[in-house]
DNA sequence: GTCTATAGATAGATAGAC
DNA sequence: GTCTATCTATCTATAGAC
């Protein structure tokens, strides 16, 4: 077989046990024998697992990026800021959720990769980072988000809450788009009604005392 | 030395160690040296790493679970349903980012722990969530939250804003308190004005093109 | 309760034949 | 490019002395 194909391979079954069973319970033995090949000639095609690992990773990043840069550009120029939002948590969240594992497995595995892994994959994250930072800057400057809003933080939750799905969802239960759709809803008008607050009525029905109920 | 005593050392160190190293990489003989005793010693407290594992994983949901029970209840009821939820997420972002150790361990670590010390911790986690739950409900009830609003959805992306702050958050940058302000005033009335969506003047500046601009 | 000693398994990685 | 064979390190866990 091609050199290209079989390190494609690997790249792939990487990328689907770093996914589904994480960096640390994928051994390069578990790949070979799941390719069908020895362990022995993973090492021609990757000099290590630290490698192999960062390389998958990239790959996840760039993916991602690269869907989100997509679905908004596509839009053309006379779409709202909220339009580019929603196209990109929409376009982050279908990639991360969907068939292609590289991006959740770097979503998953990030903070548990080796300190030289994310050193490497540092400078794609931010660009990555700094690629969302822009939209919303845009949405800011023109009056679509709050000019006392941090950005930084902002972006920060509102990423945060979509890479946290690859935690709780299900291909049983809502969809990427419904998720999607009630993400920028609640990021743009939170889940609130733009009323005055209103009291709790019996908000805590089974409490008796405030503190020490255990 | 008394067996609560070591037992205590033994878990303090071990919650330690799986936050900052992941629970791969924290072996039974780390923490042993740590904590200045042999290997074999750990064997007497604990049946296995897992039930080490299990056991510190569940003290972390326990920990940051009554943390938030207290801060709610300690409103008393006369508090807003915004003012209780602001009060959950500030207490919950208060713990995780904290000094202690379990609940940033349990975060970073759950989806990584082995099935078995999943299954064991399913209930006290779905216990916290349930609480969760039970806040929004209120709230939705009584009209602070919209009526067309899923819960679930709602919740999910909250705690999961929330919880991916462990990704991110530095000492040296925003405080607990600052990311918990603006984190409810997004989850409650989002980052926009309420105003109506404002077209993108040019928003996307370095763009040529819809698509290909790699 | 903690020690010494070690079993038994598995990991990442390399050498050299083909 | 892939193989067989193997090295070395490290891991979880146990047996039995003290």
């Amino acid at each position: 077989m091609k050199a290209g194909q079989t390190r494609q391979r690997i790249l792939d079954t990487a990328a689907a046990w770093f996914r589904h069973e994480g960096l640390a319970f994928t051994s390069m033995a578990d790949l070979a024998k799941f390719i069908g090949v020895k362990t022995s000639s993973l090492y021609y095609h990757f000099e290590s697992k630290d490698s192999l690992i960062e390389e998958t990773l990239r790959l996840g990043i760039e993916l991602v990026h690269n869907e989100v840069r997509q679905a908004v550009e596509s839009l053309g120029p006379g779409a709202t800021h909220r339009e580019r939002i929603r196209a990109a948590i929409l376009a982050h969240l279908r990639t991360i959720l969907g068939d292609n594992d590289y991006s959740s497995a770097n979503i998953i595995n990030y903070s548990h990769a080796p300190v030289n892994v994310r050193q490497k994959n540092r400078e794609v994250r931010a660009a990555y980072g700094r690629y969302w930072a822009s939209l919303l800057e845009a949405a800011q400057r023109d009056g679509a988000i709050a000019k006392d809003m941090d950005l930084s933080i902002a972006r920060m939750l509102l990423i945060g809450a979509l890479n946290w799905t690859v935690e709780w969802y299900s291909p049983k239960g809502k969809t990427p788009d419904e998720i999607a759709d009630q993400c920028s809803r609640i990021f743009f008008d939170g889940v609130g009604l733009g009323a005055a607050p209103s009291k709790a009525k019996s908000a805590a029905p089974k409490a008796k005392s405030p503190r020490g109920s255990r």
